[in-house]
DNA sequence: CATGAATGAGGCTTCATTCAT
DNA sequence: AATGAATGAAGCCTCATTCAT
């Protein structure tokens, strides 16, 4: 991977102004609610694990939702932001071009990366997504106006080019969101102790969505 | 969808010698684990909603968690069974030849059917799945014994009649569980509230596989 | 020991019309009473042991209280019962005369072998004498209307025969009872598990009450 | 008796950081404990007769158990330490000649007054001694290692001063302990309410192990 | 007689939250 | 800002007891 995203946690660190405890408690109610589910965390656990007091929480958080969300806001934030930031430079200052295939490539190792550096954060996001109104909500809202006009605007770049075969877009992306995140899942929840070569599972990835998208004689069969 | 396959309710009631009292305590279980999560939902709860005294959930299953592994167990059990069956008859009988996207196609109808009939029970053994070693297991060694074996023969069934590219077996499901899961989830779980053309979606997600599975020459491009 | 008393829960059984399954609870009863107390040790883990449905017990028994008082009424009744009937006997047909250290060593066995029969029944009545007012009651009853008249007629003889230094009843028995007591629970609930030598202990015992209550020239102080 | 040897309550309160709460529960467990027993009070009782909420119970002490330890280990701690304290001062410093009979007296008069001011706590000692492995094993090493040795010096003490029958120790400790508890147990639990000479019952007591214990010539004291 | 399903009160314990220090 | 004692509601579970079969 070209560049490393650094994990949720450290931008929460370095961009708000949070003391040493408060730092100390989200990485602990990360940990923990990733492993157990937030319902099944106590707030005591929390304390305890980050080495502060049970009130401390409270005074700065205000309830443990209230923690879970500030834990889950920034991982919405952040699936959002840098998705695409790069891929808008390339594309709007025609530094290169950049084909579907490189640009599936380039996506899904981009989307790699991030899941790599949080896992546990995107643990609680999945577990906690059902039951959590507030967050399905949030995160649905990013989805509709900043992630889908973008992933749209892309494939509608594609299917200009030429590249992508003319379904519409919506079925487009259910086809290619379940192949990237099945993907992702198998390689960091499902199977994650496997002995992954990482790369090749990422070309064939790829590979496969190509076949599955792109004109017959564009795809590169036997490559 | 041709048969309607019971629901797992109707399964345990029929084939167990469940008591009135204790159907309903499983019912208000699902229900309510389902909408909440196991942690979250609380046996005085279940109890209400069953119409039944606290005290009746442990005379039949002990501790909350027996009442839990009660739920999941069946629907192990039942996501393995009947799967392959169907298939094994007319494979073994020669009833009549099936491609590959015939089979494709009565496989997802088969399992489309599965979830529709069980969509709350499914909801239960995804979000608890990380959380209960016992479940993990059961679920990790019914796939790796029964239902790997199964699909892996089928593969290679089509393998030797030359219907699939020659990659090897594990990566084909890598590629294909996604895609097929992905497409249930997506329609039962993330939008299920959407207007979904079901035939269409099913061909849609068959057609998308077989892009990416089968030799050029015999997919049916256009079709 | 020249007789062997039966054991209180044979008496139970033959004397009083009880089924099989009565005898079971009975002695399941005991037995888990005497390990855990009646406090706690449920009906439930009572029928388990004893093979028997949980209904049963109250059928016989009323409540579970029941159930205690019918195990420890009959421990007071051969509590009294025994002791002095033999005595009786000798006293009053003077078959044979027996002086002080011969009584005291006839008693102490008789004692013992009471002890040795009824080792849980006696740890049941130890234990929950202090909680239940019937209990307390009844044996209070018993021992000042039956056994401590007794105990008091004897001593009285053996003061007229000139054996005991003339020290007022009541406090001859503060004397004396503790040593028997003491010596038993040290023998069979403090100390089981020692191995003694238990003709010894008794003569040991006898020999100490007879240096403590009789008149100097009359105890054997060298033997 | 010439000094009150304050409660194990107050040395508990005075030695050890206790909050005022944590004193009334203390306090109101000891009350309760020791009219119902253990098993029979509940940790809703204790609060209720402590004016705690219930939780504040098992902040302090974790689980009832925990409480129940928490009283018994201090008991355990005094009933060895204080014993032979003052005798060892006396034996070490030779203040003044004690004589066996002085001895005795003074034994029995300081035990009677440590029972005397810890009924409740000796009470639930006694009664849970037998359920509870924990207890019975404190209790154990602590007589094993602690007290025994330190009788059985004493007692030699007075065998090479020629005071006491050469019997072997043991034997002189299974004689000696009953009657002193014997006596303190039917003064302060079988009967507290009768009216009672203190100092003519401890002279009494130490009369009778003196005829039991000492060579003949030096028993008849005054009788 | 015997059963065992059913009950609901109550037991022990945990938890999120508050507040005086 | 931080603490941690205190709370009381709620959670899981057990129990003695009842009753239809």
């Amino acid at each position: 991977m070209e560049h490393q995203p650094t994990s949720i946690v450290d931008i929460l660190v370095h961009e708000q102004k949070m003391t040493a405890k408060q730092v100390k408690i989200i990485e602990a109610a990360i940990e923990l609610i990733s492993e157990n589910g937030y319902a099944a965390t106590s707030t005591s656990d929390i304390a305890k694990r980050a080495g502060v007091a049970e009130g401390t929480i409270f005074r700065h958080y205000g309830t443990k939702k209230g923690l879970l969300l500030s834990i889950v806001d920034p991982v919405i934030a952040q699936f959002i932001v840098p998705v695409f930031a790069e891929r808008f430079v390339a594309e709007v200052f025609h530094t290169s071009y950049i084909g579907l295939q490189d640009f599936l490539h380039h996506f899904i190792q981009n989307r790699f990366a991030f899941m790599q550096a949080n896992i546990p954060l995107i643990k609680i996001m999945v577990q906690e997504f059902a039951f959590h109104p507030e967050i399905k909500q949030a995160f649905q809202t990013a989805f509709k106006e900043k992630v889908y006009p973008e992933i749209s605007r892309t494939l509608d770049y594609f299917k200009e080019k030429g590249e992508i075969r003319g379904v519409d877009t919506e079925a487009l992306c259910r086809m290619i969101a379940p192949t990237v995140i099945g993907f992702l899942f198998t390689r960091f929840m499902i199977q994650p102790d496997k002995d992954w070569d990482d790369e090749a599972a990422i070309a064939e990835t790829v590979q496969y969505i190509m076949y599955g998208i792109t004109k017959a004689e564009q795809s590169k069969r036997d490559s």
